[in-house]
DNA sequence: TTTTAGCACTCAACGTCCCTGAGTGCTAAG
DNA sequence: CTTAGCACTCAGGGACGTTGAGTGCTAAAA
């Protein structure tokens, strides 16, 4: 069967209006849309053709008509009409976001709240590095009777440190020849390259401080390790209670459990091979507890080698159009943010903190 | 009228059972109680003059009788029986808590999941600085043309960095000098001493490289007023869901609302100001939100002078004895666990990252 | 051939009514 | 002071009928 231009607008009309109204949508309702010059007779035969297609379904026979999965997919692939975020959205929007973001984990909760906010819906944040780090270059600097600071600068322009303690005495040529035997020996390399032969060769050349070695290779190789790890958030996760298809309290809590767990932490991860914004629809969702559910998430550059995404995760019945553009804009407006060198008063500085 | 040895156990029995199944309690299941030798009606009278005296209601004539908030009071302060961690509960709380806990925030995180798994109920955890910090030494480490990194080792023993980046020639020698003028100047001072004539002071011993000053002593500003700030997390809100009282949805979303707010944020001050463990029934909570819900909250040692904080929020109805045991356990644990130095290989290491 | 009016049919949602049973307070006897 | 007995209350739940939105099909109209 073919999908004519009538069935199509018949499908935008049903999808538009489940998803205002949370009720299966009858012939009569869309008969009765302006632009839509046909009796309910007619809407009837075409919706009646629609569910053969498999584009929407039926509760019950004497019920009107929801959208299937596939009807969602059509509708965000094809049929939405763009949604133009008012003046007063992207104000509240831009207002929101332009407070100081300071600290990237700070940031990530913040936006997760933000978008939360501007959506209804639960949202997810998260950061993390684009690829592997390697040390730049190594600084000890020595701190009092025994113990000295670990300074790595990282390739990514970051900076990482570690205050050591140790029961020797330390001098500052100690830390000099260690340091010039770390950045001799060390830089540039990953974790992987750094073998136990390569160690020993290290140890031997160190000397009397041939002891710091095993600290300053273990810290380098944790921090170079965790380096791509991922800081994610989720919050509003109760906005889902008030929409109607999750008072259901069993299903609500099933979508909110999986939201909590660790189960969306491969979320990010997919979402950074991708470009622009991705919408999962139902059952295409991974996780068998989001069959029900759709996400829609996109991505931003911070900056630094970072990158970030967000989405949201709400009934298939979401307003994709209002949605996706309200992330889309946010998505943006973030990079923007990130993007223009924050104007310090004299110089342009990265931050790295804590 | 008084309150009989036998009104007291006629009410802990009636809250013990109350707690198991959150329906309201008959003269009747308090009779058949072991070692109540009453008949129901003795029973009847007794449970009629607790309501008398607003430690039962009734929430309507024909049902038996649920404790009141001044019901639950009585029944933590002074009924409620020593609840006794199995082996079992220990040994997963150890092994739980024993995994490394690296970086401060992750470890909140963790911890909040640890307790609301635990206890079956939302968590709160929270880490924050016990006084103010200052700054006990300053190093400028030259990071190739033009940029340099600020290493601030704090009266913490933390260390604090940041890469600076500026369109100026900077020389070994400049960075030289600035870090003696800071370290003579700035070390041991609150954000307070650092006054705007400080700051010309300063500049001006600063010579050629004044102009840096200010970027120095904005982060430094910046990094000791952000220092006492909290950590905060919540988790597991969906768990309400699972108990009755919240079947009704739109009570659960005020109390998760209200949990992911920042409505919570003044309990960590709240429970560091005590001792012991605290428990919030009903009404006693400030929150509006929260006054059919209870929270129990201990605090712990982390050591570096942070301290820790974790709580539960859960109905008015819950297993007080249960909670408090675990929850107090888990803080116990934890302070041990930060204040055994860690068996580090060969030196005693305190880590900061990133 | 396509559209539409008409009609019989279906069925969830809702309200009404009644019954059941747990639990109560009171009274009078033990 | 305790307890057996009894009349009373009332939420919860099942049975039943009504309502109305929505359907599919057919036959006439365009």
């Amino acid at each position: 069967m073919e999908l004519t231009e009538r069935k199509k607008k018949v499908l935008r009309g049903v999808v538009d209006l489940y998803i205002r109204t949370a009720e299966p949508v009858g012939s009569k309702a869309i008969a009765e849309l302006p632009d839509m010059n046909f009796s309910s007779a007619t809407i009837r035969n075409e919706m009646a053709d629609l569910t053969a297609m498999g584009y929407l379904e039926q509760p019950h026979t004497s019920a009107g008509r929801i959208p299937s999965a596939a009807g969602y997919r059509l509708y965000v692939d094809e049929l939405m009409a763009d949604y133009r975020l008012s003046m007063d959205e992207t104000r509240s929007i831009n207002s929101a976001i332009e407070e100081k973001m300071a600290r990237v984990d700070k940031m990530v909760e913040k936006v997760a709240k933000l978008v939360s906010q501007a959506t209804n819906l639960p949202a997810i944040s998260a950061a993390s590095r684009a690829g592997g780090a390697t040390v730049k270059r190594f600084d000890l600097i020595l701190a009092g009777q025994g113990s000295f600071i670990l300074v790595l600068l990282l390739s990514t322009d970051e900076v990482v440190n570690k205050l050591i303690k140790l029961p020797l005495n330390i001098t500052e040529t100690d830390l000099k020849l260690l340091a010039a035997v770390c950045n001799a020996t060390l830089t540039g390399l990953t974790p992987d390259d750094i073998t136990p032969e390569l160690l020993d060769k290290i140890m031997t050349s160190a000397g009397t401080s041939a002891s710091l070695v095993p600290v300053i290779v273990e810290f380098t190789n944790d921090t170079l390790r965790h380096h791509g790890s991922t800081n994610m958030v989720v919050t509003g996760q109760q906005r889902l209670l008030g929409l109607p298809e999750y008072r259901d309290v069993d299903k609500a809590m099933t979508v909110m459990t999986s939201l909590d767990e660790d189960s969306l932490s491969g979320l990010p991860a997919v979402m950074m091979n991708e470009n622009g914004t991705k919408v999962l629809v139902g059952p295409e969702n991974v996780a068998q507890e989001l069959k029900d559910s759709s996400v829609v998430m996109t991505k931003f550059d911070i900056g630094d080698g970072l990158q970030g995404m967000i989405g949201v995760v709400g009934p298939t019945r979401m307003d994709y159009a209002k949605v996706t553009a309200r992330l889309s804009y946010f998505a943006e407006s973030l990079s923007k943010l990130f993007a223009k060198p924050e104007q310090a008063k004299l110089p342009e500085a990265t931050e790295e903190k804590q």
